[in-house]
DNA sequence: CTTGACTTTTCCCTTACGGCAAGGTGTAAC
DNA sequence: GTTACACCTTGCCGTAAGGGAAAAGTCAAG
């Protein structure tokens, strides 16, 4: 038997963390003196507590640590789906940690050479075109955000189905329209929409008009900075919005290796402010 | 001027994350109706909060941000130093989350396997051997934790500088011997010593007499797996502690390159529990 | 004028503990 | 036997960065 401190200095792991753990049924004393409540560790469970350690390495939730440590039935099975899921987690924040650095580094040697850490949004260019009308099959439905990439495929998979199966022609890439920028109770109102030739059913006509466009070469966590330049660029030139913001997927993430390969085309229909 | 929701949907912000950083002082809106209290954003403020959010990636503290836009003396060179420091953390959280990956992978290899999770720690090789006396030449002192770095380096330095002046003759690697492995208020009881031929002031007799011995390879993280180890094999065997605990860093991290390269040789004194 | 979306403030909740205080306990030294 | 002191207990408050919900006021379009 460990009194909680030695068992503390074994793990390497505070007396207060212990009692927090007892606290919430992670890990309890096996035996807590009647007389004066003194918490007393076994042996044995110097391993339980390695095992949470490592768990916790792998960040794993400590409620998440308790389902696996109550786990009897399958618990291997249990466990192995567990560290598969962690581990694609951890490889995510890898992946994301990563493209942190480089681009911190990038920031350093701009500043280094006497550039302006937010230089790069100077740089973005805005061009104010107008698109001409198209003929558009669509889908139109609420989203929520963390919907997005799965709602993505399926409606342009429905799409795409129903073009083949109706030989329709296919006259630019894939589209989507945000209508509602808002995140209210129902999600995002969008609408996934392909250009094609044919009027059939489920096709309507799309009328931008006027827009300010940019193409962005890489992740779309620079798209903020886009919709923030439009933003800028509108109110300095006397513009305002006139229609719903959309989008052009040129490649989608699924067909390329790498985000700097993505290309993404933002449009932000617009009209000219009439004084008075 | 735009709206809380405006603002919100350009930068992908929640309004709630916005009022919150208002309430911080972190960006208060440009403007706020004296009225009904609505807070209206500059389009301005717009490359603000992107460079918050472009800051925040590269895990600044809310705190931390606040300082830097607060700074207007050498803005460019407190922003550059705040960068290499937050580059050095992120360094170290790739490594560590690199680490936690691999070690992830080898767990789920061994589950597949069939093998247990925490079989490493069923083999983990315990011997019991008898140490003899030995002259060391020593500094002993408490240590915090988070300073045992820096005092493992000083105070070997000073040694070495002694041995070097006194022309000693060292015998072994150098050794920490922790005297209390508890967490107590002025810190850990640590003495460093190196055990040296010559019997010169500064130097004392050091018998541990009969010890577990664990030599591990690899990371200082596994430590606690040989504590428990030792723990587990005294308690089975009928011996108890005898001593304080002492390790010999046969190379330390500062002479190699990967962690792996790390030998250390783990000492816990024992004598035979007399029964009765 | 009404509806519905938008905004306000206030309050409590989260994770995984750390800090501190007030008080009880175990044990080693004298 | 006493005393010192390290150890243990519970309890309460605080953290960072917001999320959720409630109750109420406000704006704009139809």
């Amino acid at each position: 038997m460990l009194s909680i401190g030695e068992f503390s200095n074994i793990c390497k792991v505070s007396t207060k963390t212990l009692r927090y753990y007892a606290e919430i049924g992670l890990i309890l004393p096996g035996v807590i003196d009647p007389n004066n409540g003194y918490r007393y560790y076994t042996i044995d469970q110097l391993q339980t507590m390695l095992f949470i350690n490592r768990l916790k390495s792998y960040n794993f939730s400590l409620d998440e640590i308790k389902n696996i440590l109550k786990t009897e039935e399958a618990y291997d099975d249990y466990l192995q789906i567990e560290l598969m899921r962690k581990k694609k987690e951890l490889e995510k924040q890898l992946l994301a940690c990563t493209e942190s650095l480089a681009q911190l580094n990038q920031d350093i040697t701009n500043l280094k050479e006497g550039k302006n850490m937010m230089s790069y949004y100077e740089d973005i260019d805005v061009k104010l075109l107008d698109v001409p009308m198209m003929n558009i099959l669509y889908i139109r439905k609420c989203v929520h955000q963390s919907d997005f990439e799965d709602e993505y495929k399926t409606c342009f998979y429905r799409l795409f189905q129903k073009i083949s199966d109706e030989l329709l022609t296919i006259i630019a890439p894939p589209m989507v329209l945000f209508h509602s920028a808002e995140f209210d109770v129902h999600g995002l109102d969008i609408e996934f929409a392909v250009p094609i030739r044919e009027c059939v059913t489920g096709t309507r006509d799309f009328k931008p008009g006027l827009c300010l466009y940019t193409k962005l070469h890489g992740s779309y966590t620079q798209l903020p900075s886009i919709y923030a330049k439009h933003q800028e660029w509108a109110e300095k030139e006397g513009y305002i919005n006139n229609g719903p913001l959309f989008e052009i997927y040129v490649n989608d993430p699924s067909s390329i290796h790498d985000e700097h390969e993505l290309i993404t085309e933002v449009y932000y229909p617009v009209k000219k402010l009439s004084k008075g």
